[in-house]
DNA sequence: GCCTAATTAGTCAAGATTGATTATAATGAA
DNA sequence: TTCATTATAATCAATCTTGACTAATTAGGC
């Protein structure tokens, strides 16, 4: 939850957005970067506001419908600045959730977690694609993140490579 | 929630157990695989029970307060591989959390960014040291699980230790 | 034998998350 | 023009998660 404050205070503090155009920006530029979906960003934003980090004030443009337009307070800079500090210090977040069905995969013969694992190598083949695009220039730090990432899913296909290249050559020469 | 239902339902298959032995067991021996806490399981071993993948019964032993027994149940058999499948096959777990902060390091000067993730890096070493014990023969999945999860920390260091290299040469050569 | 601390076993209210839904406006096709 | 579709903007009920709490039992120290 104090990541998805940071996101939201950071893009605030960029400019003062309405929900619907932070949720926009997240969704077609940030899917990398969070799974925070809609519902969730007005909710946190709704709580950024109780706790004075946000104000609201509703603005019309033309007749469309009233919109909420939230800008980071000066408590909030601070927050965020406190947040920063906090999520650069701590490598707690590398939780590698997906290892639950490797653990039990001793249940099911190993050819077939090899047409799994094939399917997962290609959806990884796919994402790293993605990153073939130039990446116009953004700032030291969206390229870090980036190239984060990148390193990552690079560091995940090697493995998952080598998994299957041993699971093929399946004279089971596992472990040490 | 499916990787918890495959969790609980995979450790009930090897065994009939009740909730705070589950519990136990995930507390001291799958750190590193999920992070739910008891209460969450509390409430997936209630949802699982609802849903007929697993059989509750209440038993008393000695004069300790009654305990309740879960078991899988046979249509909970099958739900287990068809989640074991799903699971393999998908690699979109992998969501990388804690790229936030580094998006936004353009806000502090580089030598604090450096400071901070030293503190990442540390806390790295210390992870990868946990892998450093024989780590005694399970059988393959769990074997190749924690395999993975050195892998990716092992990336992870690398890219880490680059990054502050580049800082501490400061000169900025990034990106491009 | 008595008191304290730790272990065992689980519950619950409060908070967080999200899929589904609402409602209006603009756009485009026929 | 009229109807269907897409975009805009957000809310809500239902579900999921968890920190704090309860309550009994056993273990350990003196």
């Amino acid at each position: 939850m104090n990541e998805q404050a940071l996101l939201l205070l950071g893009l605030l503090k960029a400019q003062s957005q309405h929900g619907y155009q932070l949720n926009e920006f997240i969704e077609r530029n940030l899917g990398r970067m969070t799974d925070m979906k809609k519902a969730t960003a007005y909710a946190v934003l709704e709580r950024l506001s109780q706790a004075g980090y946000v104000s609201v004030h509703s603005a019309q443009e033309g007749n469309r419908p009233v919109r909420k337009v939230y800008s980071i307070t000066h408590v909030g800079e601070e927050q965020f600045m406190k947040l920063l500090r906090e999520n650069l210090s701590n490598a707690d977040k590398m939780n590698m959730a997906g290892d639950v069905g490797l653990m039990f995969l001793d249940h099911l013969p190993l050819p077939e977690v090899a047409e799994y694992l094939s399917l997962r190598l290609a959806q990884l083949e796919a994402r790293l694609d993605e990153f073939k695009q130039p990446l116009r220039h953004e700032g030291l730090g969206v390229n870090l993140a980036l190239e984060h990432q990148q390193a990552l899913l690079t560091a995940e296909r090697a493995w998952l490579s080598s998994v299957l290249a041993r699971l093929e050559a399946s004279s089971i020469p596992f472990g040490n």
